[in-house]
DNA sequence: CTGAAAGCGCTTACAG
DNA sequence: CTGAAAGCGCTTACAG
């Protein structure tokens, strides 16, 4: 290997200037005569110079490394979050350093004090909580967190996710609004904000129009187990006639599942989903479900962590933002329905 | 806030002894007595004090980093690859560095030219080419790259992908066992080694059977495009009756379509895609389709990247993994078929 | 085993 | 505008 690492050193003496004067012209905003601007590019090209961040990092304090920890990337929500913002970032000079996350919390805490090893700018945990004792380490070392998809409050960091109670509830409406009369739920993980949220929404609105939810289950997130569920709810002699489903990586199985028991999505039951992901306009599926606004939730993510990290004023906030129902043929659209 | 850094030159304070000797006690294989260790270790923990990487990566010259370019997260085994390799890597101390890859071939060339800028150890370019400057800059530098699910010739990296000539083949011997007369192909991007050596090895085996193929189009890996041509296939007298899909994502288009034109995959055409996502084995589209060996890929792809990173003798190779077909209800069971 | 010292490749006051 | 010098937080020969 030839090794060829080229330093500033080298393009200094081949331009015949200091080594300070290349890192200027390396510099954004520092100053330098025309004349060593020229002398130090063409040097630099000649002999492939390029600037080695890590040694930037070092003395600025700022690594342009944004630390990601996620959990699920088989529920397609995150692939999509994932590529939106890096894009994002990208575009800010910025990279995502990638973690992936274990189960447990004492695994995640582990993965934290890795990321922060790496001296990262800010840190976007997807889909996943921090004890309180590793937010107070980001904190005292003054790396922004974001928590994205996930609410979690008082740590002193910020959180993005959509409003899940509207969105649970917004489901309710339409539901009922279809004239169904045995509702059920199969919900997130409900050690996650996002499947509580979603869940209470849902059931606060029945409630609040005089309804009981037929059945609510916990589907954790899971394929198999939402599928079990999905065939609980159907395989009685009054079998649900309607289910809400925590997302649409379960509503899909749901849907399986269904299908699975001979019925139709849409003519026999009707199915509802959460994130809106790409899969859910494929026909094959043509789920309706409540949109999570996923670009606006990364420019939200992208937004705050620049501001705490570029600025002094910028402060750690709270962003929900709603979403919308999109309508399509897995669940029955009540009659003169518009929005 | 609090900003509180804590260097070795603290803690070494605070435990009584010099600062090289509390960098012996947190570099693996240095030697120091008990009692050293022992000091260091309640003084690091009462600090909370935990190596800089990057500091350690200037000196030490590995940064304990592998850049990683994706293009086409949208197509599900791409974030499977993505979770696969980053759990891996970070068993081995590893972790990723994404970028996410415009289309251009310059565009991915700045992109790999801000990767090196980080000292990355390693790189993996996932569906993508690179351009021979790049290649030569990135072995000049002395950092090994991996092509994964690519393949390219002669510019000194690993290329790791599945026997895809192989793979084609066995895809026609099961169309052609099913009886099928008239079998289409709609071919992955021809300027991707994967579309192109899937078409040939299937199409080869075709006509050395004395079959022709009844038509091959190129549906680019894109949904829309994969659609319309399924579309043309199927929309006329004498319609295809069974389709060879470059890739799942795309068979996945395609039977979306053909049910829209009112057929039952299975029954009145065969398809079978290339992957086996997931997705695949869902019920609703249960797709018979050749299987990539993510596992073996991504193992694949690890050890000829750190054996080169971390031994003089590891040199680039040639990885081309053998996949299985794998049978389900979306093309015909030619009788008596076992396998 | 241990400490003093050099050095990794930069940026950034500090003088001029 | 420009150069000499200090320093970011470490690792690693080098003596002892």
């Amino acid at each position: 290997m030839a090794q060829n690492k080229v330093t500033s050193a080298e393009v200094a003496a081949r331009a015949g200037v200091s080594q300070s004067a290349v890192s200027r012209v390396f510099t954004p905003g520092a100053s330098a005569s025309a004349k060593t601007v020229e002398k130090v590019r063409t040097a630099a090209a000649e002999l492939g110079y390029r600037p080695n961040v890590l040694a930037r990092a070092m003395v600025s304090g700022r690594s342009r490394i944004i630390g990601l920890v996620v959990a699920y990337l088989e529920n397609q929500f995150y692939p999509v979050a994932l590529e939106l913002l890096s894009n994002a970032l990208q575009a800010k000079g910025y990279h995502i350093l990638i973690f992936t996350a274990p189960n447990s919390t004492d695994g995640i805490d582990s993965v934290l004090q890795d990321l922060m090893d790496y001296q990262v700018d800010g840190i976007v945990a997807a889909s996943v909580s921090m004890s309180s004792d590793l937010a107070a380490r980001a904190r005292s070392a003054g790396i922004p967190v974001v928590l994205f998809n996930r609410g979690q409050n008082g740590e002193g960091f910020s959180n993005v996710t959509s409003n899940n109670v509207l969105g649970g509830a917004k489901v309710a409406e339409f539901l009922m609004a279809g004239g169904h009369e045995r509702i059920a739920h199969i919900a997130g993980w409900q050690g996650s904000s996002t499947g509580r949220d979603r869940q209470e929404g849902f059931v606060s609105a029945l409630e609040a129009a005089g309804h009981e939810p037929f059945d609510v289950l916990e589907g954790m997130y899971k394929r198999d187990i939402a599928m079990a569920a999905a065939r609980s709810l159907v395989d009685r002699p009054d079998p649900a006639d309607a289910i809400f489903v925590g997302n649409d990586h379960m509503a899909f199985a749901v849907m399986d599942a269904v299908r699975d028991a001979g019925m139709t999505p849409g003519r026999d039951i009707s199915i509802v989903g959460y994130d809106d992901v790409p899969m859910a306009s494929w026909g094959s599926y043509d789920l309706t479900t409540l949109r999570q606004p996923v670009n606006r939730m990364v420019d939200a993510t992208v937004e705050t962590l620049i501001d705490q990290i570029e600025t002094t004023a910028g402060k750690p906030g709270l962003f929900e933002i709603e979403g919308e129902l999109i309508v399509r043929s897995s669940a029955r659209i009540p009659e003169g329905w518009t929005q």
